[in-house]
DNA sequence: GCAAGGTC
């Protein structure tokens, strides 16, 4: 971080001298006491009631230093951290070390939501206090993961080493509350796709030759009618139908609806939007999109990358940061036609964290490369194309029966691309009908009962990932990104290409990890996202001051003790696998047997190994890393 | 050697 910095300046406004000051995130970390640090010294189970200490890391303590220098000749503090749950801590983590050094100092919360004068001035002149419940939310939260972890963790570990270390070579087989879910959203896709049985259906196909309106070349136009059925999993059903269609085969023109449409605009950019558009369009990890928009941020290009929110606000000024996109080579004349005119204010989204914008260029960066460029270009158009106006078309939508039957076909023509002259992410173009007019009668050129298969679906993206780990609320917009690493790190997942498009499988160990925790058979396993959310929203509670932040830690610990004695029974009966009960080991062998298949193609110059325990037969995509011993 | 959450 280099050197620490102090701003002073008067504030005539409030009559005071300020000193402003800075700290990076959190400045004190949790973790056991001596008598529980190393890992053989306790039983992990006793994890769970531990004492924790808390301590500030070695990092931050020139920015303790100076905190406390300034606090000892100040009469107040004022806290300006990010107005959400884990500023409120950092705050109080702030507060902690001033009233340390000096005991009569106030303490004082600025509350604002952007970096905008009016409201930091707002905020500087209406001083509010420092929510606690919301601090004591996070506190308990921490306490709860760094059991949970620790004791998940060792436990596993212990047990897996004890009996496997040679096969493990040391690898850490950790448990997360975050990383689990994860894990298991890979595992539960790839298990649907394993499973699936493609099943057969079929359809009216009904279609006409007609020359296209502008079609001149003498060319004839094929329009195809869906039928308003979709399709049929029932032949004879299918079969009834499309002979009584074939009876009287003369189509009628039923409507003909004729009418504006409009492709709306992406939504100002949040954190995980940016994930998963990145990982779907610029074919990177949503680790290295973060990265990169991070070290754009440092250089003062991009907005702060970590938000989750999707509306700008009311003050924004958007016309400053379009004047700066002018210069540009690619979209420097849209940009000045926004400024000329043609500017429309950002749609507004749901979500807003209070603490950051939505991501946007703040320079113009004209000398990017490689990821870089992709990263500012995807950006900076999203945000222009955010400022312009929806693309306009025209549908034309048309009805028509046979013998009863109904059957549809939709034409487009755009109008005015409008956003997508600067978005070519988004595709959207013309496919026009031939003319139709209501009432008319034609016969079809084919009429045909036609036969499809449903198709399996595929293996799990990063960008569904993000979306699903989104959605279930594991992890947050600075984390994700890191979780998924994590499971990749520690060879649970491996990521497979096909084609252009990047998926993840689960490796033996972590289908074999999810499967022994699901095969406890508990409603909420640990590889599901249910605990993860309760643990939310019991901190929400501890917010809105419905729950003490102890209730909070007491409950959850106890619910979480209860599947880690299930657990470990449950692994040793897999270790010890003389004493096994076959139930275990019949899910188990199923579980290698069905993966082996799976990813067979990876490893197919590997031999198995039958003697080792099924349950640990591991393959990873990297041989050399991962490799069952040699024991011939 | 364990977590997740900040952020550099």
């Amino acid at each position: 971080m280099g050197r620490t910095s102090n701003y002073c300046f008067d504030y005539p406004q409030t009559n005071a001298s300020f000193t402003v000051t800075y700290v990076a995130g959190h400045i004190t970390e949790l973790d056991f006491p001596e008598t529980h640090r190393k890992w053989n010294s306790c039983d992990p189970f006793t994890l769970f009631d531990a004492p924790v200490e808390v301590k500030h890391p070695q990092r931050v303590n020139e920015l303790v230093r100076n905190i406390e220098i300034r606090a000892r000749g100040s009469d107040m503090l004022m806290i300006w951290t990010d107005c959400d749950r884990e500023g409120e801590y950092i705050g109080y983590e702030i507060a902690q070390v001033c009233q340390k050094v000096n005991r009569r100092i106030k303490i004082k919360r600025a509350r604002f939501s952007a970096i905008i004068a009016d409201q930091i001035h707002r905020a500087a002149q209406n001083p509010t206090n420092l929510d606690l419940a919301q601090a004591d939310a996070v506190i308990a939260r921490q306490m709860l993961d760094l059991r949970l972890g620790a004791a998940f963790t060792r436990m596993q570990c212990m047990a897996l080493q004890n009996r496997f270390g040679n096969l493990l070579e040391g690898k850490l087989v950790s448990y997360g509350p975050c990383q689990f879910p994860t894990l298991g959203f890979v595992v539960s896709r790839y298990e649907q796709v394993k499973a699936f049985v493609p099943e057969t259906f079929w359809y009216i196909y009904l279609a006409l030759n007609r020359p296209g309106e502008q079609n001149g070349r003498g060319r004839e136009d094929q329009t195809v009618f869906k039928w308003k059925r979709g399709h049929l999993f029932d032949f004879d059903v299918a079969l009834m139908l499309y002979e009584m269609v074939l009876e009287r085969p003369m189509a009628t023109v039923k409507k003909v609806v004729k009418k504006n449409t409009k492709k709306w605009k992406p939504y100002p950019l949040t954190t995980v939007d940016l994930q998963k558009s990145g990982s779907r369009l610029l074919r990177m990890s949503a680790k290295q999109i973060l990265d990169t928009a991070d070290a754009l941020y440092q250089r003062g290009i991009l907005s702060y990358p970590r938000t989750e929110t999707d509306q700008y606000d009311d003050q924004f000024d958007f016309g400053q940061y379009i004047q700066k996109q002018t210069s540009s080579p690619e979209w420097g004349a849209f940009a000045t036609r926004l400024r000329q005119g043609e500017f429309s204010k950002p749609r507004k989204g749901k979500k807003n964290d209070k603490a950051h914008p939505p991501i946007h260029p703040t320079a113009y960066a004209g000398n990017l490369a490689g990821n870089e460029k992709k990263v500012y270009e995807y950006v900076t158009r999203r945000f222009l194309a955010s400022c312009s106006k929806d693309a306009e078309g025209f549908q034309t939508t048309i009805t028509v029966a046979v013998n009863g039957e109904e059957f549809s076909a939709s034409g487009l023509l755009v109008l005015e691309r409008n956003y997508l002259e600067v978005f070519p992410y988004d595709k959207w173009s013309s496919h026009e009908l031939p003319p139709f007019e209501e009432g008319e009668e034609f016969m079809p050129t084919i009429c045909e009962l036609r036969e499809g298969e449903t198709t399996r679906p595929s293996l799990l993206t990063e960008a569904d990932l993000v979306s699903l780990m989104d959605k279930n609320g594991i992890g947050t917009d600075a984390t994700i990104a890191q979780h998924i690493n994590t499971i990749v790190e520690r060879e649970y997942v491996m990521e497979r290409l096909e084609g252009n498009t990047k998926y993840l499988v689960p490796s033996t160990l972590g289908v074999g990890l999810v499967h022994g925790y699901n095969q406890i058979g508990l409603e909420k396993s640990l590889s599901k996202p249910q605990l993860r959310r309760e643990t939310e929203r019991s901190m929400v509670q501890v917010c809105d001051r419905i729950k003490t932040k102890d209730d909070m830690l007491q409950e959850s610990i106890e619910q979480y003790k209860e599947v880690f004695i299930l657990a470990r029974r449950e692994f040793n009966l897999i270790i010890n696998k003389d004493q096994a009960s076959l139930k275990v080991h019949k899910a188990l062998k199923t579980v290698a047997d069905e993966v082996e298949g799976m990813v067979e193609d990876e490893v197919e110059d590997q031999p198995a190994h039958p003697h080792l325990p099924t349950r640990m037969m591991i393959r990873g995509t990297d041989r050399h890393q991962l490799q069952a011993p040699d024991v011939e």
